[in-house]
DNA sequence: CTGAAAGCGCTAACAA
DNA sequence: TTGTTAGCGCTTTCAG
């Protein structure tokens, strides 16, 4: 007993199989006899018929599948992120293809080509860097893109992001309006535009607020991990910089700067207050629960899906930069500096 | 510009669409002239052809996609098993469709029905429970799956899962040997193989070990959250049961112990030592550090994966179960009792 | 070893 | 409103 066809079910409704095709599908349904219609749905219920998506694709040349590009899938920031996007995708009969590139620019090629040559119909990228040349060529062979979480430079593509200025405003103005004005900015990487817009927009507020503006108090990460978080840390320390707080790129980097300090035997917020970014999972757990500015997971990933469908739709439609607002949540990482 | 086809290699090579075909199928390249087959090879590469999978798929009623069925990408558990699954996926030719049920019966029925229209060639499964009507209706069907961390009852299927048994050994056998005598076990759902293979091992070894017998420092819950975890542990000191120690049945129910532990004052280890299971990621970050049973989760998605390409390859190989071993991580929350 | 021909299941002109 | 016809890009008999 084969899986019944578009044949199957024509013949069984006595109607030619594109008069059952045109019954069946929502979108040409009106030029068909409403009765016809009726006894083809029928048909093709009692039949059990379900469409063949693949027949409907090599026809159609859309795969109703869309690429998801991450970094890596076991960055606690991300699934939230895919959830969003899935949670879009499906009720309009979507899929996301998932691949991981662990930030190697060749595996992001393979992957990216393998996504291609199954016919995705756009790809929803997490691996931006401002300076991207995969980037630009996909753009310019057609290929539809949304990014999210991150930006790149002279590429009109669109993009959601959270506010990342904002969110950085708010973490030192949090640190500030409790005393401190030695911060320290453990900053991304400066590849990415999340790196550099946090490290712009802290340098900033540093200036507005009128805290100490200090080229030292900016330590610099080449990865976004725990590891280079805490060797940015003990690098300023061995510089002989001093700060009571800590304003970490993200939430990994604050993990890294808490392993620092407990190598130094320094307690956290006694000593020295650290404030993190994204407001991934479990912070409230940690020891002690780390202060962050939250950013809108499934919001980011809904809203790239839904503007990445909207240009598949249309693809005339110009280009969008979403910018999603950021919220801090306060836990007890952060407090007024000791001698404050 | 249009994405070159088998007919274009075809014809740049001088050659049929046919021998085109069997030149570039590493299956077939044998039937082919060995100077036609470079030919064929040289044509495709100068003209970047790409096959598409969709019309072959199409011919070979094969998709050459797998279904991934998870509760919930969100949940830490899942990210590295998934990671081990398309670790694995990829470099065969195969790709991995994640969708999430919610633990509803009703969404997971119309996931999985979305992933068989889409004709994918195999179901791996982390909703499994231990009576599960859809799973049998599935099997019946002769649809291939592997299940993954949990198993089901009555079905002659594959299963890959961490040795829950032995896990819980070890970690009832490390607050034993650290002198706890009264252990609280804060159970998981009583519908799942890893909910109740983990409370047989609990109470088999606590009678092994001569630790107090106490129905009552069995802590059932309903799901495995950390507020059923928290929930578990506040009605049995309602009911008056004492215990200097908590074997959970995952890191999350732990994660609740933390909290009901916090709510009431009590510290951790100094009070009450906890042991989670799973060894999800940043536990170590913890205040404090979670002492845990540490499953393979790359490698028993890999396993998972590899069986289910397996059993792709040859329909009639019999159904195979794995126990992977796990390992005891000790941290910061497992000491000797106050008492002791 | 290679070509001819058919067809996977569906949709989209075009006719009627 | 419905049927006819063709074909998406590929694989696979079957001849030659």
């Amino acid at each position: 007993m084969q899986k019944p066809t578009l044949r199957d079910v024509a013949q069984a409704a006595g109607v030619h199989t594109a008069t059952a095709s045109r019954a069946l599908n929502p979108k040409t349904r009106s030029m068909v006899n409403a009765n016809t219609a009726r006894r083809v749905s029928r048909a093709a219920k009692s039949l059990g018929y379900t469409p063949n998506p693949i027949a409907r694709s090599l026809k159609t040349a859309r795969s109703l599948t869309i690429g998801v590009v991450l970094p890596d899938l076991t960055n606690p920031l991300f699934p939230p992120i895919v959830r969003g996007i899935e949670d879009t995708l499906t009720p309009a009969g979507y899929s996301g293809l998932i691949v991981n590139t662990d930030n190697d620019p060749q595996r992001e090629k393979a992957q990216i080509d393998s996504l291609l040559s199954r016919q995705v119909d756009g790809l929803i990228i997490a691996t931006a860097r401002l300076d991207h040349p995969l980037l630009t060529e996909l753009h310019a062979q057609g290929v539809k893109i949304v990014l999210v979480n991150r930006r790149t430079e002279h590429l009109d593509v669109s993009a959601v992001t959270p506010d990342d200025a904002a969110g950085i405003r708010t973490a030192v103005g949090h640190l500030a309006r409790l005393g401190h004005r030695r911060i320290l900015h453990v900053a991304g990487p400066a590849t990415t535009s999340t790196g550099i817009t946090r490290v712009r927009a802290f340098r900033d507020t540093v200036r507005e607020l009128e805290l100490d503006e200090d080229p030292a108090l900016v330590a610099p990460c080449a990865f976004w991990s725990e590891e280079d978080g805490a060797r940015a840390v003990r690098a300023a320390w061995s510089s002989g910089t001093e700060f009571t707080a800590v304003v970490a790129g993200n939430d990994l980097l604050a993990l890294g700067t808490y392993d620092a300090l407990r190598g130094r035997g320094l307690s956290c917020p006694d000593d020295v207050s650290v404030i993190g970014f994204n407001g991934m999972p479990f912070l409230d757990k940690l020891g002690p629960p780390l202060t962050t500015i939250a950013i809108p997971h499934h919001r980011i990933g809904a809203e790239a899906a839904r503007m990445l469908l909207e240009a598949i739709d249309d693809p005339h439609r110009p280009s969008r930069s979403v910018l999603l607002p950021t919220s801090l949540v306060v836990r007890d990482s952060t407090r007024a500096p000791a001698g404050g």
